[in-house]
Order: structure tokens, then C-alpha cells, then sequence
DNA sequence: ATTACCTCCGAATACGTTTTCGTAAGAATA
DNA sequence: TATTCTTACGAAAACGTATTCGGAGGTAAT
């Protein structure tokens, strides 16, 4: 491994002024640079990572936090692909990314000191879930964090605008002739209760009134569920016309169950999604696409932003528009 | 952030007992080490990684490649799963986890040199594609590497089965009745090499000849044009009874493009996928599940092995089976 | 000629650790 | 008593880097 001391050496130089020579220091002359530079490429120099964080305090290096409960965001398209934009936009602004862990190694065993560990410059927290309690820590503890789609104080957050989701999604269900409309929840979290509640503003404001047992709490992410939920409606004396699943992927639940009734999509029910994950689009899913790759990008940004402006730093919130994709499941009655 | 120097002026003790009493090491006295540890436990301690890795050259931490060329690994969901099961596995034995780019950096531009900026400690390449030629350079500088279903020169692979994968699928669709099979291949790399060649020995071996026209090439997780092969295969004036398709997503595009074709599944046409992702399972495909989590298991469990034995470390093979789920796709005919 | 001011560079220090080696004190042995 | 052995600890060096400060030499201003 080639170090500053060797370029020093073989440039007949001090430590000091390779150093700077290779930072773009002010006061080292142009020639000298010149010539340090090309020995550093010729002599294949890579800096140190570890040494300059000792020294700088800084390390070039942000954490990630899915929560590792029994649903790793890793496993779910939709936080797979706001962590790819994420890590993207990240390694534009030069930070490097970890996945921090509540497992115990060198480190102990939580997130706080992981981060601490690894001398994070600051952390993203993608997926909170259960990783909540801890992240609260890690902003009281000084770092910079950002999350999505969850609230900490003090904290910046960037969301996907679920209010004015649903909002259209339900409207645009409605301009298409459905009155009968059944809605299966997801867990019960902060995103969900926003939906829910923008759900019932908009048919407060459309005057529809959903019966009881049009409403399913359901969760995120289980076939298994949706489908059960799916039977349980259409066999109801008087069946919805339109299902909204809690996302994307519990729609493949539900259109299973369909075809086990021998129900087809849309002429017997109208359906309807939430994510705009990729095999939705396949399969022509009308749904409501998140901005996952803004979401990202929002996150990187706030988040370099954060680190940069340091103890000045002022979190704010940035809402990020999603967008309805009529597809050829809701038919117009 | 607290130090070993201040722990060791707290105790009244030097900067080397408080190291070695934190570390376990035997020339401290059990009284001694036990006051230290305490006082680390109360004072809040957390070592550095960076100080640690900067003496030991070690640093916990191991890269990921994932090729970012068009197709990121992250938003594949096979490959999401081998990452989520890699990086578990690889927590629990006290490695973190970066994820390493090529692109623009303080480290230069390449793959190679940000590994050495990291110091990682190894790394594990999960989609190769297009790192192909870099990896194999991390190789020849002495990295510890280990991929998958890719191999390198000199260097350990963990490959999932493809040959009886392939092989099990043709058969069982060969004991259902099915003589006319068609197959869309992916993308013209190793591994769909692998796959195609075993297609044909198992043809050959069941004395089935195929069809040119049988025989599409295509590419992995396109919706679109596995819908436009199946399109065509079932507008030839001898349509294929079964159709496999090169990856579960896939099939999605092809049942879309059936659908629109008023065909259904598996009356009018038996279809298979492969991969064996979550969305495959809700509706019921049949597939050839790979063993993500085993890969993930596998790649962690050896590449810690290669850093732990160094330079007398022999490279080796692990061939990780699969598994035939014979969903409600295929019929008996 | 003195002063002031650049320009360019190096010595030294510090970041937080680990590890080697030395040593003091006591215990055991001869 | 003199010697060796063991135990328990500390001093110091090193890992590779960034930065502060000072100084040498030259140039411009007074």
C-alpha cells in the first residue's frame, strides 16, 4: 500500500506538502503539485479512508437503517428501489453507504453505536418500523438523520404525499362510475393512518359513505391476507365494485382469489394498487406510483445538506408528489 | 466522544490496560479489567473503526458489488434476497457491509480503489455483469473475493444449481404430458448459457427435438418482451403447450400478453418461471425456486473464511441446489 | 536600506487505537 | 539468600493523514 510518506520520499518532498498537493492546498506551486500528482497516479496511490476520518472526523460514510424486523425493506420492491436512488445520489455527493444493523458486533449491540462506530457522518433512516425508539436516540445524539415516510422530532423527513394519493385514487375510482368501493389497510403505522384518513376525507367530500364491512384492516405486503379479505367481500349479499388494496403486491393476493371465483379483473370487480411497483406495471395494475426515485434522491440531498450546514442545520419536511396510474383494471361503470 | 485516554485517566490506569482489559486480553488482572469495563459500560464508551482499522488493518467491514450497470441488483428482488440474506449472515459474524460503486469518488473512479479506500476486508461480488473485468482485478491484488454465479479466475463461487434446476423443471413438465414445450431465454451471459445447455441435454436425454420457432431469446425481468414472444408463439399455426419463461417476473409480461389473448392459465396454455420471488408464489407459479437465502448464507460464510485464512486460503465452488414448486400453472395433458 | 508582504514549503502535533517490550513486585524454587 | 518464574501493568512506537504555524527566500513598497 503506497502512502503519503512514500510519495514524500520519492518526490524529495515532506508528508506535509504531498498532503496538500493532492487536496488542491492554495499554497503549494503549481509545478510541485504537477509533479506530486503524477507520482501519486503513477505509483498507484489510494488515500486511507480510516486515517483521514481519524484525523478529519469526518468519514465520507452514511448509515442506512431498515428496520430488521420480520419485513426487511431490502425484501420490499418499493424501499428496494428508494434505497437504490438513494445509494445513487449518494455516491454522486461522495458518501459511501453502510447497512447499519442492531446486531451485536465490535460495537454493542444497537444502532446508536454502530453509527458511532463506524463514525457515520450521518444516518438515513429508510424504513423506521421498529427501528423507531433507537433513530429518536441517534437524532438526540447529534447526527444528522434523515427518514422517510416517519416522523421524528427535530428530525427532517421526506414524504411521499399519501394524502393527495388516495385523495386522487379515489376520485379517479369515482369519476369512473364506483360507488361501492371496499378498501383493504395495511398495518397499523403512521403512513397507513394517513391514508386512511385522507380515505375518508375524500369520500366525506365526495358523500359516499362506505359500509363497515367494506373496510378491511389488513397488512402490507401478504398475499396470504388479501386474498382471505378478497373472498370475504365479494361474498358479501352485496359486493363492492372496486377493491383498493394496501399495495401493489397484496393485488396479486387478491386477483388470485378472483380467479379462484372464477371473478375476473376489471369486468366482474374493478381493482386498484398502491406503490407502482415494476410487475405492477406489467400487468397494466391502475395504481398509485410513488416517487421512489425523488424520494431518494430528496433523502440524499436533505441529508448531505445536514452534514454540510452541521450544528446550524434546520430539518424541515419535504413532501414528494406521487402520481395516479390509470391502468385496465378499473373499468367505467 | 469518549476515548480509551479517558477512560484510562478515570481509572488511573494507562491507555494500554484500558485496550487490553476491553479487549480481553490475559495480562490484566480480573479485578482491574472488571473496573474498566464498568466504567466503559457507564461513561458510554464506543471504540472507533477507524482508529482500530487504521492499526490492525482490519476494518469488519466488506464491500458489495453489485453491477450498476442498467439493471441494478437492488430492484431485481432474487437479488435483493441474496443481499438481505448476505448481509444478516454477515452481521452475525461481525462484518458490516458497504456497498461499493465505481462511480467518481476520493477514492479515483473504480471499483479496485474504492475497496482499498474502504480497506475492506473482502468482498462479495452478488451480481457481476459488467464488474466482471474489475472484479477479477480486485482478485489479482489479493482481495478475498467471492461471487456468485459468476466465476472468476482463482477466486471462490457460490453458483445455485442451474443445471438440475432446468433439468427438474423440463422433466416434470415432460411427466405432465408436455411435448411441445417453448422456452425464452435470458440475456446471453454465463448463466443463461448454463441454463440453455441444460435445457437441451435434458431434451436430448427425454428424446424431445425442439422446434426453432420454439425457441426464443429474450431477456431477464422484461415484462414487455416476454409478452411479445409469447404473443408470437401462440399465434404459430402449432402452438407450444407450455411456454417456460426466464425468470418469474417474466411470466407476468407473458400471462399479461395471454390474457389480452383471452387464453388462460393453465387451460389454455402451461407456463413456468424461474427464480421462485415472493409475487411467483401468491399466484401460485410454477417455478424453480433458487435458495437466495442459502446463497447469501454461503457467500458470507465464505468469504469470512477466505479473510480469516489469508494467503493460505484455497478458493473453491459451492454449488447451492434448488427446488422444483410445482404451482397451479402446469396441467396434466 | 529598511520594512512589509507574498509565496512556498516543512516540522510538529494530534486523531484513537493496538502491540511489543520492558520492568517492578511478589512468589516460588534452589 | 540468591535465583528464576509469574503476574500485572506502563512507556512508547506505529498506523496514515490533515493542519497549524513558522520560517526562508524573494519581491515590492517606503
Amino acid at each position: 500500500m503506497v502512502t503519503l510518506k512514500m510519495l514524500a520520499k520519492e518526490c524529495g518532498v515532506s508528508v506535509a506538502t504531498v498532503s496538500k498537493a493532492l487536496n488542491g492546498a492554495s499554497d503549494i506551486s503549481a509545478e510541485t503539485a504537477l509533479r506530486i500528482q503524477k507520482a501519486a497516479a503513477e505509483m498507484g496511490y489510494t488515500p486511507c479512508a480510516a486515517a483521514r476520518s481519524l484525523k478529519t472526523s469526518r468519514s465520507h460514510n452514511i448509515g442506512v437503517i431498515f428496520s430488521d424486523g420480520t419485513s426487511s425493506g431490502l425484501t420490499h420492491e418499493h424501499f428496494a428501489y428508494i434505497l437504490n436512488s438513494f445509494k445513487r445520489r449518494a455516491e454522486e455527493l461522495s458518501f459511501d453507504i453502510t447497512l447499519i444493523s442492531d446486531q451485536p458486533g465490535p460495537w454493542g449491540g444497537d444502532y446508536v453505536n454502530h453509527v458511532r462506530f463506524r463514525n457515520c457522518d450521518g444516518v438515513a433512516v429508510l424504513v423506521a418500523d421498529n427501528a423507531a425508539p433507537t433513530a429518536q436516540e441517534l437524532v438526540r445524539a447529534g447526527v444528522p438523520v434523515v427518514s422517510v415516510d416517519y416522523h421524528f422530532d427535530n428530525c427532517s423527513c421526506i414524504e411521499s404525499d399519501n394524502v393527495s394519493g388516495i385523495r386522487e385514487l379515489v376520485e379517479y375510482v369515482y369519476s369512473q362510475g364506483h360507488r361501492k368501493i371496499a378498501v383493504i389497510f395495511g398495518d397499523d403505522n403512521v403512513v397507513t393512518r394517513i391514508r386512511m384518513s385522507s380515505f375518508f376525507n375524500t369520500c366525506t367530500k365526495l358523500g359516499l359513505t362506505i359500509p363497515e364491512e367494506y373496510i378491511c384492516h389488513g397488512r402490507y405486503h401478504s398475499g396470504e391476507l388479501s386474498a382471505r379479505a378478497t373472498r370475504r367481500l365479494m361474498e358479501l349479499p352485496e359486493p363492492p365494485t372496486c377493491i383498493l388494496y394496501p399495495d401493489d403486491f397484496s393485488y396479486f393476493g387478491g386477483k388470485q382469489a378472483l380467479e379462484d371465483m372464477c371473478l375476473s379483473v376489471p369486468e366482474d370487480v374493478s381493482v386498484a394498487g398502491y406503490d407502482g411497483i415494476s410487475v405492477g406495471r406489467v400487468v397494466s395494475l391502475t395504481t398509485v406510483q410513488q416517487d421512489t426515485e425523488a424520494i431518494g434522491i430528496a433523502a440524499a440531498n436533505e441529508l448531505a445538506r445536514a452534514v454540510e450546514e452541521g450544528r446550524g442545520y434546520l430539518p424541515r419536511t419535504q413532501v414528494i408528489p406521487c402520481s395516479l396510474i390509470t391502468g385496465a383494471t378499473v373499468r367505467k361503470i
